[in-house]
DNA sequence: AATGAATACTTCGTGATATGATGTATTGCA
DNA sequence: TGCAATACATCATATCACGAAGTATTCATT
């Protein structure tokens, strides 16, 4: 998917990825993977940017000798992910400006 | 709207504002206005972006004693609009997936 | 035992890009 | 006379996705 695009996804997909349940980062790009494709690189600024936002808290734990850090959705984060919802409708309306004039011809 | 979501769709909609016969600046951003919000000089960094792109083509006219840049969409441009609505698809696939977390509760 | 793939997280540099600020210049209205 | 609207231009800045490179462990295969 372009790029600029997925500028717009990302941070509410990592968000509803977590909604259900605590999980780490190396799962959050197996879960994503078949509707958005992102990198670790990606993925964890991503984590850094939300949690510095408020929108999710960190627990780290160890899983097998390895160090799993779990991501926790907070308020915030569910509100986020509404506020996107709502944003959605004007995406929606964008869309069909460009279907208009595309459709013009 | 976030600006975040706005870089996936200004582009495709400053090529869809002209689609239907060439526009100039000023004129692209009152079109544009009900649908999605941008200033002067976001509007003119995109212009000279989908010209180096070969996505459109300029034109100088003078109307009034005042300058004005005619731009006109190339078949660049018009594919470039067919493969965003092909992206379409995919985005839709995604949201989906967000509306489907959230909705898990 | 050794090798490599998978798991798991981290840091750094880079390029793309939306936007505010600022500037120039003309037209038209109050 | 002054101010809003029209019309285009440039610059600096902040945000952000991503590749590259690194560290370290587990597990299956040879």
């Amino acid at each position: 998917m372009d790029i600029q695009l997925k500028r717009g996804l990302l941070d509410v997909c990592v968000l509803a990825a977590i909604k259900n349940g605590d999980s780490y980062g190396y799962k959050i790009i197996k879960d994503l993977n078949p509707y958005i494709e992102l990198s670790e690189s990606t993925l964890y600024t991503i984590l850094k940017r939300l949690e510095a936002a408020s929108m999710l808290t960190v627990r780290s734990a160890e899983h097998d000798g390895r160090l799993r850090k779990y991501y926790h959705i907070t308020d915030a984060g569910v509100r986020r992910i509404a506020e996107f919802k709502e944003e959605w409708k004007e995406v929606i309306s964008v869309y069909r400006f460009v279907i208009m004039e595309d459709q013009h011809e």
